[in-house]
DNA sequence: CGATCCACTTTCCTATAGGATCGCCGCAGT
DNA sequence: ACTGCGGCGATCCTATAGGAAAGTGGATCG
């Protein structure tokens, strides 16, 4: 029945750190979007598919756990979390245009580093978006395509967030990430507004080279504005 | 040899919610400051002393790594996370500064809900500091009284954020403040400026309640600032 | 025909055992 | 005397087993 003669799998995991790596998996597994909110997840059903024992699974679903992706209910098991109510779109916009605006004050002015890396981050941003409009107009949506794009976009607001030199702050975008990871595959089908985000990175990026006439912060703000402008909009429409 | 024949302990604790139990045993131990930072914590040893397994404590300590309260190295456990350095406790007030601010600034207006719990969590900060102040000057340090009043302290803050109708905004604020706590008891010796936090909450206070010239989120930064001057400061001294 | 009760299955939760690794101490060699 | 090395203890990490509770299906009675 259950074959106990595995003497060593030695599976493809290495042993450092297997609790991570399962931590990794499930969390691949949430954001790709595999799974439907609510669905649940048992813990040994995964540790027989991971081929692992249920000691790490359950060690990584409490680390999930603390970042809102999945819920527990005592003594009945975990699943993955409901999708965000209007209400909960509303906060965390409310909480990144805090989040953000602050990161970029404080982040001002500039230097050499900040200028670059936002330089790169925002060319990688732009070119990636190019590619999703240039998928999106010959009439297919393109997974890969739109997960490097936010990828793009995430990195540029990481560029800032570490360039403000608050860890506290950037754990805060860290765990806030996660929900607007969720969001992203909830809320919207697809990608409509790369011309006004690459036009609204450009402005903050020109704001932090001291071009316009615009702060930093308030080009950040004009842009999470704009964000969640456009995405209520789409949200109501769709 | 290993006696099976235990047949059901039935310790004090109770069956539901095991985990949840011995998070709270050591996040008080951890918040009672009877470990130093830098001691190590010993899953069985912790699991002997509790009289439970070690599963439940390996949980327990995952929730805990996230808050930041402990650290983790692998393969070789977990220890009392090490006090926050000088550049870590201006982040820290940097942060606070942008929450709580931020968080004043969404409650406002204030309904009269939130100015009767202001009003209740403001008195029982008062009494806690009068009764503080009491012991100070009779020349003793009561632990306790410390306790009460740096509680009361945190519940007022806490109706304004549970007022700002935000819950990532109160996330994390819970999360920062486990490091706040970490700090008082690490870089403070006892509490030297309860005159000064009884009247800038006062002022906070009236400031919900449309009186002064402050607005609300004014009236926190100058709090949020004055806490800060002066805890940099006694931390300079001391 | 419908409601209730009971047994079964599934799953979580805890406990225990064993393998692997890291730090430490004593010892030999230069 | 100092340094490299091997054994030993302690601890972490993973796996497996068993008990308890919740959900589910069917059978029985009104």
């Amino acid at each position: 029945m259950t074959m106990p003669s595995h003497p060593a799998p030695r599976r493809g995991v290495e042993r450092r750190g297997l609790r991570d790596h399962v931590y990794e998996l499930i969390l691949e597994l949430l954001l790709s979007g595999e799974v439907e909110p609510g669905a649940r997840l048992a813990i040994d059903t995964i540790a027989r598919q991971l081929d692992v024992s249920p000691t790490p699974v359950r060690e990584a679903l409490v680390h999930l756990e603390r970042t809102g992706l999945v819920t527990r209910e005592a003594l009945k098991g975990y699943r993955v979390a409901p999708p965000l109510g209007s209400e909960e779109l509303a906060e965390l916009f409310e909480a990144r245009l805090v989040l953000e605006t602050a990161a970029a004050r404080l982040a001002t002015p500039a230097g050499p580093d900040l200028v670059a890396q936002l330089g790169e981050a925002q060319q990688r941003h732009r070119e990636a978006g190019e590619r999703v409009v240039e998928a999106l107009d010959a009439g297919r949506v393109d997974l890969a395509l739109t997960t490097e794009y936010f990828a793009a976009d995430t990195d540029f607001h990481a560029v800032v967030f570490r360039a403000c030199g608050n860890r506290y702050l950037v754990g805060m975008s860290e765990s806030l990430g996660a929900q607007l990871h969720r969001m992203r595959q909830s809320a919207l089908r697809g990608v409509t507004d790369v011309h006004e985000a690459v036009a609204e990175h450009a402005a903050v990026a020109d704001a932090f080279r001291g071009l316009g006439e615009l702060t930093p912060e308030q080009a950040m703000e004009r842009h999470i504005v704009g964000v969640r402008t456009r995405s209520l909009a789409q949200a109501r429409r769709g």
